[in-house]
DNA sequence: TTGCTTATTCGCATGATTTGCAGATTAGGT
DNA sequence: ACCTAATCTGCAAATCATGCGAATAAGCAA
C-alpha cells in the first residue's frame, strides 16, 4: 500500500474526498504487518477516534481493496484479514498464538504441479503453519494467546 | 476419508449408531474430489432423503472431521470445503468456473522461507490459482459457470 | 464566509455460514 | 417388545459482511 501522502493525492485525483475517518485508517494500515481483520482495525481505530462507525472501516477497507491498494488473505475459513504490503510474499502462520508473519520464499520457481498436467496456473500462494520464534522460546512462553485471533 | 464399510465399522467399534443419513454421507462423500461445502452436501442428499437437516450434515462432517476421516480447506474467504483425500496434496482453484482439483506437487521440498529465519514450518499448504482445462478449451466454453461456486 | 453539490458516514436491516440447544426420534442391545 | 443413550431436527443465535437510505460533511465556487 502506498504511503497515507500518496492515497490522500490518489484519492484527491479521483475526485473523492479525504475525511478524518479515511485518513485515520490510512495511518494504521500504513506499513502495518498484523494482517488485522476489520474488527480488529476498528477497535484500534475507535481508540483514536470514537464513533467512527464499523461500517465505514469495512467501506475504507473494500475502497482500498478494489483501488490495489490492499490485499486480503483468509486463513482457515476466519475472517479477511488485509494486507497492506503488496509485495510477492507468503504467510506462516503461527499455531500457538495465532500470528501472521509475511516470509519470502526461496525456489518457488522449482515447484510445479507434477498432476494433473492440463492446469494452467498464474499465480501460485503457499501458507505455512508452525510455531514463531516467539513460541518457540520457552522463556518467553508467558503470553502466548495475547495475539491469537483464531477462529 | 476411508471407504463407507470401513467407517461403518469404525463408527460401531465406537459405540456411534449407524443411521441412514450418516450411511448417505459416508457414500456422497466416498471419493469425492468436488470439494463440497456443507450446503451442496445438503442438496445432494436431500435429493436421495428428503427431509434430512441441513443441521445434520454439518454435525456429520463436523464429526468426521474431528476423527480424522475428513479435511476441511477454505478458499478466498468462501464457505469451508470438505475433503476426503487425505493424501498428501495441494489445491488447483479455477478462477473462471470455481472448480477446485487436487495436485501432486514437485520439488516442494525445496522450498523454503528465506525471511525471516526463525519461523518453524510444520506444514506447508500451496493453492494455484489459474484455468483449468475445460474452461481454457476454446470449444467447451459452453458452460463455464455451472461449477462454480465462488462467494 | 456562505452556499451548493455530491461523496461519505452511519446505523440498521439483511444475507450467508455455522453452531448451540432442547425436545422428539431411533439404533442397537436386553 | 423394551430401554437407554445416541442421534436427528428445527429454531434461535453468533459471526462476518454487505445493502440501503437518511443525515452529514468535504471541496469547490461565488
Amino acid at each position: 500500500m502506498r504511503s497515507p501522502e500518496q492515497l490522500v493525492e490518489r484519492f484527491r485525483s479521483e475526485g473523492l474526498k479525504i475525511t478524518p475517518q479515511r485518513q485515520l485508517l490510512f495511518s494504521l494500515l500504513h506499513e502495518n504487518a498484523e494482517h488485522p481483520t476489520a474488527e480488529a482495525l476498528y477497535t484500534t481505530a475507535s481508540a483514536q477516534m470514537p464513533g467512527i462507525s464499523l461500517r465505514t472501516v469495512y467501506q475504507t477497507l473494500t475502497d482500498l481493496t478494489e483501488m490495489g491498494e490492499l490485499g486480503q488473505v483468509t486463513f482457515d475459513g476466519g475472517a479477511v484479514r488485509f494486507d497492506p504490503n503488496l509485495t510477492d510474499h507468503h504467510h506462516a502462520v503461527c499455531d500457538e498464538c495465532g500470528a501472521i508473519a509475511d516470509v519470502s520464499i526461496d525456489h518457488l520457481d522449482a515447484v510445479s504441479i507434477s498432476e494433473p498436467n492440463d492446469f494452467s496456473p498464474s499465480s501460485t500462494s503457499v501458507v505455512f503453519h508452525g510455531t514463531c520464534a516467539r513460541c518457540a522460546t520457552p522463556t518467553s512462553n508467558l503470553d502466548k494467546s495475547a495475539n491469537n485471533q483464531t477462529k
